[in-house]
DNA sequence: GCGGTTTTGGGTAACGTTTCCCATCGGGTG
DNA sequence: CACCCGATGGGAAACGTTACCCAAAACCGC
């Protein structure tokens, strides 16, 4: 049994010693910085290869440069974020950031403030917050501690850049296709939102409000019936169950999330009506499972992608100029018909 | 226009002066050190109430402690998982550890040794690994740089704590409820699996031995078949299409995830066969999806709160005292019988 | 060859904590 | 009354990196 190595971890300083160079010139190597000749980088390089040397992100950090992005997401069971992941671990891949995800609480906005607080003590370099819940003013205080872009918040702001999908557009092209296949009762199942700076900034906020503008431009303002619920499946039962109370039943639903459609099937069920037979039923976000063979749930999908990609460009943008101006990025959603979907019964 | 405010954050020296004390006596406050009077803490605290007072992470994970937990987890998308975060992040609720999750590529070893390198070179405390995909020898090399435990890996290790949830219980649950509905010919859809240490400790390879074991058991030795594939859609569907052109084909599929599960049925209904009717179909994880109406999939429930709430206790103890002895914790999982398992065509 | 510029390399002081030590002060003990 | 002890507080040296300097050398055009 030998000593159970207390393994000091290499610095620097072992490396330049091995080297035989000095402290700044490996950390110059490190960053290519300017100011070291070529046979200088390769034999500070060959010693980090043999020593197999990592820089210590907390001394880093001391210094001002992390090399972490935090990203904040209130929900990980949303199916929609993974693309969104995917896309800002893509467009991040060459460089030398890694990136980290701060779990915040459903919807909840101190566990919000917790996350994002614990990512500014650790210095990270930039943040991306997607969907957050908290206030403006929040938002605002965490944009000017660090460099921050939010990605799904419709309104603008002078210290953070946003990243959001046109809600608007997509709900009216979902109301256009049930339109097209001759529907007319086309009701809505939004999430309830009482403040006032939500309803203007939140995508199901905007969402109803390209329900309504729809409906009417196509004439059937009449007809505009929205339930207030709230974007979970239980929230989709209740409007459902709602909705078939109604005395001149719609042909359509329009739930406001594909989660809630699901909701929506299950009361449907229930009630002995057959999907798209009796009703057709629509969702939001084409999640994973909206795909699902027994689902086939017709869907608007979001560029979650593009989301992602353009979030982490605007971040590392914003990380090499904090000053810069703002953009507002607006990406186009398209329609993914499937089986739920059919013309209205005769 | 002001000058844009450079904000200089407040630091430990800054509470020291306007608390006229010494920073080691509000770094004594801070961690709830032995030699401070409660006058000095009551002092102290005021004085970091008064200025918003943060620590610096990077300053603290400079001297040893960073009061982060990081958590691996290979695959986002993966709907198993945020349970298991959720008992984490409930257990860790109440201490001063925030979380933070690396995101694996998709079973990606080089993905995953990038996330956990980033994470030790963060001086994080501890780290979570969610069913890893890396060799055991690097499973043993992270572990002897950071406090570790490894969830999702049957196998013990002398350097990390493990919590596993029992496989081949599972398997045999759901191959028995199978038998107990009257099927004998049911087959398994597996992940192929080719290394030699996975196939000892990987949970796919323990599913697949545990219907083995089931069905020999249960006097169905003959009528064992399994179709190697991926735990993917696709797999799933690639399987069913292979068992549907057995001479004799099986009355009841298990597939070895819910995803998997996914897949079948797409292919079944392509098939025209109905689901129970026709051919049962059971999965596994009770992921999200698997409880929607139109999907109503058996399968089996990992207990994946508790699993989360145990590595995460594991890793605290592992933290308190990095030699302790290796704690192994193995759960049991519960059948959930749904609308896709019924009694085999007459 | 000579001033001046550019390139190359290194010394060293931060950055914000924690931790090891030592100093002081009451008060109890022999 | 001398001595010791526990309790309380603070000084100062780390921790590993970067960035601001300055010095020396090399190169340049005339």
């Amino acid at each position: 049994m030998e000593p159970p190595a207390p393994q000091r971890r290499v610095t620097i300083v072992d490396v330049a010693r091995h080297a035989q160079v000095s402290t700044t010139a490996v950390s110059k190597v490190l960053r290519n910085a300017y100011g070291a000749s070529p046979e200088m980088r390769a034999k500070v390089r060959r010693a980090i290869d043999e020593l197999g040397y990592r820089p210590n992100a907390a001394a880093r950090g001391l210094r001002g440069q992390t090399y972490t992005i935090g990203v904040m997401l209130p929900d990980i069971r949303n199916p929609f974020f993974p693309e969104i992941l995917d896309g800002i671990t893509d467009h991040l891949a060459e460089t030398d950031y890694q990136v980290f995800l701060g779990p915040g609480g459903c919807n909840d906005e101190k566990a919000e403030a917790r996350v994002t607080d614990a990512m500014i003590d650790r210095g990270m370099d930039g943040i991306i917050l997607i969907a957050p819940v908290s206030s403006r003013a929040r938002l605002e205080r965490i944009a000017s501690a660090v460099p921050a872009v939010v990605v799904g918040r419709h309104g603008h702001s002078t210290v953070y850049d946003t990243v959001t999908d046109d809600d608007v557009a997509g709900a009216a092209m979902l109301v256009g296709h049930l339109v097209d296949l001759g529907h007319r009762r086309i009701a809505h199942i939004e999430h309830h939102e009482t403040d006032p700076t939500r309803i203007a900034e939140m995508p199901n906020a905007q969402r109803a409000d390209g329900y309504r503008h729809a409906m009417r431009s196509l004439g059937l303002a009449e007809e505009i019936d929205i339930v207030s619920t709230t974007y979970t499946q239980e929230g989709g039962y209740e409007g459902a169950k709602q909705l078939l109370a109604r005395p001149r039943r719609p042909t359509a639903v329009f739930a406001g999330a594909d989660i809630v459609a699901m909701g929506v099937l299950e009361a449907l069920t229930e009630a002995g009506l057959s999907v798209p037979g009796d009703i057709s039923v629509a969702g939001y976000d084409n999640t994973t499972f909206a795909s699902f063979g027994p689902i086939s749930l017709t869907s608007v999908d979001q560029a979650g992608h593009e989301i992602g990609g353009n979030a982490a460009r605007l971040l590392l943008e914003r990380i090499a100029d904090r000053r810069k101006a703002p953009v507002q990025v607006k990406l186009s959603p398209t329609l993914v018909p499937r089986r739920t979907t059919a013309p209205p019964p005769a």
